[in-house]
DNA sequence: CGAGTTATGGTCACGGTGACCTGAACGGAG
DNA sequence: CTCCGTTCAGGTCACCGTGACCATAACTCG
């Protein structure tokens, strides 16, 4: 329709961010529990991080930025994430969804740069692999510095994403292993929703939901009740992860 | 990190498309009703429709597909979908909101191309100023040819996003004018939602919402009660338009 | 005026939820 | 070995939103 609208497109710069999400401690560290082993079970409340990295190059050269970087010819958008994922953080994250697509004209400074980003969900032993460093850090998600761009703002987007959809929708097993307790379950809604919940209620809508079901096993070691050990049954959709997920029928 | 991303990735071709809902007349008719006036109420069942514009250029050349374009250098992504939405249908939607980033390296056969598509609702009355002719026209939405490249399922998606949002946001009124009566609005639902619903039931539900008021005029002309005329308070948030949307506050 | 139609208001049974209580099953202290 | 503190696990109960349904109101038309 317009006149040279083709040539001109061309030099949109086409760039992958990606917001992680783990849980750890309130104080930084990096929350024991692996796939509720019988370790002696860490029940320090949990916060919502996420690992950013320092940018290196201008424009914005120091500041700390979300994971990204441009999206390759012969890949896809979540390809081009997963790739950036694992060159920068050395993650391959349990779950990842598209989040948003940002374009306003001045968001860098430089070229006009448009991003789509993702988040993710990723357990907390795989989070502790992360190799930390000078570049590379863990951030609280509700206390974050002055990010580069406007990657505060998409930040503040993705954890309000977060925090809707796990009370609609089963995403919370992806902060877990494959076996896990419903207290460990409870913890996790409890960190992301930041209000206690009550156990039999939770565990109550749990089953109910049939979203989960026993193991048969149990977890012994604490000074307490045994506690069963569930699996997700993966009867319940994760609803709406894109236009390539399975929708429930009508 | 890679060794030649950016001036491999600035030839990724970046575009916008609309998916463009309006209801109309299950025969295609384009819903005389505008914003409740004193016609003689159209009560045939409505549908969801949307325009499509035919390619008049290669690839895909002759088939329909949804109204979009290139991103302008000095452009916005909605900005973008604003103004080819203008170009093609001359369409001003009420409602705008991104839907999705396609981006699979073989979507489009000609060259590596990503569309960040955004989906709209406009009014019937506005609906209706669509210019038609041989390369514009509308099509139910659930009885759609067989579309150019992917766009069979990204309607498929907007279409699975607009009903899953009926349910739980206040976005009906988009389709309607500033005053409605209470069957106008329900009459959205069920057009959208594809079920009848209890007058009494739903009028229960919309006055605890808080969400509408009544205006104090009524509808006359009618071979019955007159019925109230209502409007939105704009109390209740649009939930998730997108990132720049203020939030409920927790 | 009566018939037809929609608007509007009300009742009632049911299911899900939050608040709360009680017993079960462990480890550890004495 | 017993008592105790803890969490697990299962249950009750009041409340509220919902769907199904009934009744009356208010208009037009024949």
């Amino acid at each position: 329709m317009s006149n040279s609208d083709a040539a001109r497109a061309a030099s949109i710069g086409l760039a992958v961010s990606t917001v992680i999400f783990a849980l750890r401690d309130a104080d930084g560290a990096p929350r024991a529990t692996p796939p509720s082993a019988g370790g002696q079970g860490t029940d320090a409340p949990a916060t919502v991080w996420l690992p950013l990295v320092r940018r290196i190059r201008e424009p914005q050269c120091g500041r700390w930025a979300l994971p990204g970087g441009m999206v390759e010819l012969d890949e896809s958008l979540e390809g081009a994430a997963r790739r950036n994922l694992a060159e920068t953080t050395e993650l391959q994250p349990t779950y990842l969804e598209q989040l948003y697509a940002f374009g306003d004209v001045n968001r860098s400074p430089d070229r006009r740069l448009v991003s789509v980003v993702y988040w993710a969900l990723v357990r907390p032993d795989e989070a502790a692999q992360v190799t930390l460093g000078e570049n590379v850090q863990w951030f609280p998600a509700d206390d974050l510095p002055e990010l580069a761009f406007d990657h505060n703002l998409i930040v503040d987007y993705a954890l309000w994403r977060l925090r809707t959809k796990m009370e609609y929708s089963a995403i919370a097993h992806a902060f877990l292993g494959d076996e896990f307790t419903l207290a460990e379950l409870r913890g996790v809604y409890e960190a992301v929703l930041q209000k206690p919940l009550d156990p039999a209620n939770f565990r109550r809508q749990m089953e109910s939901s049939g979203a989960i079901e026993a193991t048969g096993g149990v977890v012994t070691g604490g000074r307490h009740r045994p506690p069963k050990l569930y699996r997700y049954t993966g009867d319940v959709q994760l609803v709406d992860a894109g236009p390539l997920t399975p929708r429930i029928p009508a």
